[in-house]
DNA sequence: GTAACCTACAACCTAATGGTTGTAGTATCG
DNA sequence: CGATACTACAACCATTAGGTTGTAGGTTAC
């Protein structure tokens, strides 16, 4: 089993990269990896300026690569880092059955009554 | 199969209510559902305000509820909120495994040359 | 009833977000 | 070379986030 261990500032940035619509279109678009940064800016109705921030963001939080081919930059979606933001909600998932499975042994050792 | 369908809204709420360490930890501890917004504020050291406004962003999310006892206010982690933010995830692999199993298609059907 | 406790909310402050325009560097094309 | 395309970055603006303190309303305990 592979374990994820992410720092919560990381984890930070991941998640608040994800809490943008824009951002999550340019996480989906750019899965292919070979969308430039001025390809990606032709599909939405904001400046150049305002999706290279976009891109930045996701950046900081490692979802996205980029590599320089010429004068374009290509920008490129890691999914290894959507896959472990995926898991720390799993986690939570596995945490909580854990906590109900544990509350389930209690009751069927003390069926009924004091235990004292 | 159950189709998660989160309006975009309530998927940016959803990831900015987890893009801070405090809140997750919020999450983690109301999944009990029974801590007062009080006794959560004891675990952190911010005012107890502060501690409102998380929980008033997660409940705002659709991450938490709070029912009222008495003159306490009980929080509780709506797991299957948890589950639907995890799955938005998740879909984004398949459409990922989706389009490289398109690709390797095409490779099949066109070992070596010009189609036409 | 009064004191203590839990909550709610308004007002305020600072820093970060998300957007803009403008200017300038660097590659590619003709 | 000059023109065009892609990118980078500074400066600015409005809004939101995250925090504080202070005041006030219900609830429980004594």
């Amino acid at each position: 089993m592979v374990v994820v261990s992410l720092s919560p500032e990381r984890v930070d940035l991941v998640f608040h990269a994800l809490a943008d619509a824009t951002r999550r279109d340019i996480v989906e678009a750019a899965m292919g990896g070979e969308l430039s940064v001025s390809a990606l800016g032709r599909r939405y109705p904001i400046s150049l300026t305002a999706v290279q921030k976009h891109v930045a963001v996701l950046e900081r939080a490692g979802l996205v690569r980029r590599r320089r081919l010429g004068r374009e930059q290509l920008v490129c979606t890691d999914m290894d880092a959507v896959r472990d933001a995926s898991r720390l909600l799993d986690r939570l998932e596995v945490l909580w059955r854990d906590r109900l499975d544990r509350f389930a042994s209690v009751l069927a050792d003390e069926p009924a009554g004091d235990p004292t």
